[in-house]
RNA sequence: GUCCCGGUGGCCUAAUGGAUAAGGUAGCGGAUUCCGGAUCCGCUGAUACGGGUUCAAUUCCUGUCCGGGACGCCA
């Protein structure tokens, strides 16, 4: 079945009167009006009012009498500029259910991705030190877009581009061999690497040779010494154990945990392609890329110590990511601190001939404080993402021991709950707005919340068991003719369309906060009407509205990285 | 110093340049003989400030103020 697109079908009937514009361009002008009173659908003449040379308010009068009636239109009203549409609500609800409840759980999917790959680069922690809050975002925002992607039916190759290289590397292994032992690092794994670093950097206030006894072993790492191989392997292990554990938790699993190290060995080739095309220049001893022509400072590709920095590496992962995926899109969900450093690599790429550069997208998301104040591991004022959500869950279970104590699988449901309940709240506003991390807020389950959504959804589910309600029966969509079973209708057609807009703006919370919206319009609809009436052909009809709504539920929870419980 | 991001009721958040600025939370007041009260309904309350562009500005431009951030040998 095509998509129900009744923008698009009004587009076409407005296009054939007016002349001089096309179905793309009035497209892109119809908006939906402020309230549901004032139609479904509006077309602002204000701009027209030029072209014609008449007041707005007199083209919408004109124009209003010209719109014949179809499937989907039942009157049109010309309102001080606008021409407001209103639906036929029958047809409208009868066809958007019926696509719904045959396409199920692929509703809102498509396949304008098909033949395309989108690599998504994210998550992307420090081997060595915790999984705190502050990676909590790139992790699930990147996860949701991997979901949005397939479900518009691109390849989706999702990268985890650990930080397992670098300085801070050889001050680990030089804390290591002086003041490290392997019984304790085997005993308190990645809390005793954490005391390590924070000692190393303790101890380099008062004795700076430590620094340079740090970048030596980095160089001796860089040069593939024995010895600093095997431990920087063992801490990246022990790392890697504890950043899956979360990773399950949260239910996420990356294609390629092809770190910085990774790309080691073909930085050189990168320096040689940069050489080659006359992009290196020799400053203060270290090598860069001028990029003052384009408003930038200078780009540093390699040490005056000839050792490598991130951003070459940066700039070696593209060009193998390329080579390798031939993507039509690479994604990198990485703080906004970084917009600087990314505009500055990419115009590299650019620079350097290649003209897929602007396939590259950095998608920069806020700064996570705690309370106000800057997470600062060193100074161990961080809090661990494993902690979060085990009191997500504990606070999650006391709520259900509370209300629902005879639930079998509590402590599984729990977990659902209490981690969706986090990531949530974490996807909820726009990701470039910073946040300020309180424990208060984190498990305040109330409102506009994971835990709400979930609870409708499983309302729903709820409401079609007792009924003993099986799908594909046939109903009557005519007889659900009050406001909030249309509102909720209206609500359910709007999803493919949030789905388009949270990709495009590479944007969870568009899907986040339309997922309320739905919730908001079915429990209104639930609590004005009852469901499991005596009258069946009402029944049948108000159950398939429930079972759409479960549905659309359902399909946004997944493309947020949440479950759908059926009780909770 | 230069550049980037943000500023909306007490607090959190929304609004492709469009109509009466939309929700949540906190506070107050209501709703359950019936499908789950983690629900629903009502009341109170906001675009930092000045200028500009426009028929129309929370949105675009400009200046000021406030908060955060980036700017060569960390990642």
């Amino acid at each position: 079945m095509g998509m129900l697109d009744l923008k698009r079908e009004i587009a076409e009937i407005l296009a054939k009167l007016l002349e001089d514009m096309d179905v793309e361009q009035i497209y892109g002008m119809l908006e939906q009006p402020p309230s549901p009173e004032m139609g479904d659908l509006a077309f602002p003449c204000f701009k027209l009012s030029r072209i014609f040379r008449k007041p707005p308010a007199d083209i919408a009068r004109e124009l209003a009498n010209k719109i014949p009636i179809s499937r989907y239109i039942e009157r049109v009203e010309p309102v001080s500029g606008y021409l407001n549409f209103f639906f036929k609500r029958s047809a409208v609800i009868s066809d958007v259910l019926k696509q719904v409840l045959t396409e199920r759980e692929s509703f809102g999917s498509s396949w304008e991705g098909k033949g395309k790959t989108i690599v998504v680069d994210y998550s992307a922690p420090n081997i060595a030190k915790p999984f705190h809050i502050g990676h909590l975002l790139s992790t699930i925002i990147g996860h949701s877009l991997c979901r949005i992607f397939k479900f518009l039916g691109y390849n989706v190759v999702g990268i985890n581009h650990l930080g397992d290289w670098g300085t801070q590397f050889g001050k680990l292994i030089a804390a290591y061999r002086r003041w490290g032992s392997r019984e304790r690092v085997e005993r308190d794994q990645i809390k005793e690497l954490m005391d390590l670093y924070v000692r190393f950097h303790e101890e380099a206030e008062k004795d700076p040779s430590l620094e340079d006894e740090g970048r030596n072993w980095f160089a001796r790492l860089e040069k593939g010494d024995r010895e600093a191989l095997e431990l920087w392997q063992w801490f990246k292990n022990i790392s890697l154990e504890e950043f899956k554990r979360v990773y399950r938790i949260l239910g996420i699993e990356f294609d390629s945990y092809a770190g910085e190290s990774f790309y080691v060995d073909k930085v050189w080739d990168v320096v040689e392609e940069l050489r080659s095309k006359n992009l290196l220049k020799e400053s203060e001893g270290a090598r860069i890329v001028d990029l003052e022509p384009y408003g930038m400072p200078p780009f540093l590709i390699l040490k005056k110590d000839g050792s490598t920095l991130y951003a070459t590496r940066d700039i070696a992962a593209a060009l193998y990511r390329k080579k390798a995926y031939d993507f039509h899109k690479c994604v990198y969900v990485v703080g906004a601190t970084q917009i600087l450093h990314f505009r500055q690599w990419i115009k590299v790429i650019e620079l350097m001939g290649y003209r897929w550069a602007k396939d590259i997208v950095h998608v920069p998301f806020g700064t996570v404080s705690l309370e106000g104040k800057k997470l600062a591991t060193r100074k161990g004022q961080v809090v661990l993402l494993e902690d979060l959500l085990t009191e997500a869950v504990k606070k999650t279970l006391e709520i259900i021991e509370e209300k629902n104590p005879g639930m079998e699988n509590k402590n599984e449901v729990a977990r659902q709950v209490g981690v969706g309940a986090v990531i949530f709240s974490h996807l909820y506003s726009s990701r470039i707005k910073d946040i300020s991390f309180s424990w208060e807020e984190a498990l305040n389950f109330d409102g506009e919340t994971g835990p709400y959504v979930q609870y409708t959804h499983a309302r729903t589910c709820s409401v079609l068991q007792k009924a003993g309600y099986t799908p594909g029966n046939s109903f009557d969509a005519g007889l659900l003719d009050t406001k909030e079973e249309y509102e909720l209708a209206m609500a359910l057609y709007r999803f493919p369309e949030k789905v388009r807009e949270a990709s495009g703006e590479y944007e969870p919370s568009v899907i986040t906060r339309y997922l309320v919206e739905v919730a908001q319009a079915f429990n209104r609809f639930y609590h004005e009407h009852p469901i499991l009436v005596e009258d069946e052909a009402l029944r049948a009809a108000r159950l398939a509205l429930v079972d759409a709504a479960r549905i659309v539920l359902s399909n946004g929870l997944w493309l947020i990285g949440l479950t759908s419980p059926e009780r909770i």
